[in-house]
DNA sequence: GTGGCTGCAAAACCTTTGCACACAA
DNA sequence: TTGTGTGCAAAGGTTTTGCAGCCAC
């Protein structure tokens, strides 16, 4: 299966690429390079380097989607036409998957009003989540 | 008034950031630092640490709304509680601002069901602008 | 065999920081 | 005067890249 996706795009199926895929395809929520190549690494030998060509392979070949986010590191996750947005808070890094995208009407919007050809978004939401608040008030 | 909104958050007034509230006042679209550093450094004598600090300090006054956004650029804009939101084409890099912000309700939604104080969000629109697709015709 | 893939180290990029000096209050 | 603000240069963190060797096809 895995195979498959690198085939159809013309890339070499390396061990690398598939243990990258796997650990996406297992996860539920977004990832960074140094996340992904942390549990790849204990399995497969490769390098960080290896880890972002991959990556940024991927995302180009639109198999992955990429979204840098507001800590300042990029994130990645398997593009099944149901991305994910993330709800983050700003004191522990915890971190909520939001399920529901509400944008695909604004795109529609934004397509008519403005001619863009759009190709994607980034959304992410920040706060400060029920733990942290009530540890303020300590 | 610039002088009101320093003294009101115990700031002093000094004339990078006079010059540097002139320059984002009077812009309608979200800066870099960079873009903010240049204009400002016509007028006045600042050094690029200077722009940052200061960006950062009136961030945390919550003064400036601070958003890096996929370019990898920090963009700050005032806060006037009429934020706005970008779509930037991912080829020429020409910026749409957008003025309608549909996360009002997806908010409210948001703390509802996972309890977190909602500080703020981030927003990106990506495509191709008109142009651009017309120059890949060719 | 050949071109794409990889490792390593170095560089790039934007942003932050340490320290000594300057200036607003 | 005093503590905040600034300039300069150096360092920080993440990501990218050059080059030589390696491996999938």
């Amino acid at each position: 299966m895995k195979e498959n996706i690198l085939k159809a795009t013309d890339l070499k199926t390396t061990k690398s690429r598939l243990a990258i895929l796997k650990v996406l395809e297992k996860s539920s929520v977004p990832m960074t390079a140094e996340d992904i190549y942390s549990i790849v690494v204990t399995d497969v030998h490769l390098s960080l380097s290896t880890a972002y060509r991959t990556l940024g392979t991927l995302s180009d070949k639109g198999i992955l989607l990429k979204n840098l986010s507001q800590d300042g590191k990029t994130y990645y996750q398997i593009n099944n036409h149901q991305h994910k947005h993330q709800l983050v808070c700003t004191l522990c890094s915890k971190t909520v998957p939001i399920d529901e995208c509400p944008l695909t009407n604004m795109e529609e919007y934004l397509i008519r009003k403005t001619g863009f050809a759009i190709t994607g978004h980034s959304l992410e939401f920040l706060g400060i989540c029920p733990k942290c608040t009530e540890n303020m008030k300590e």
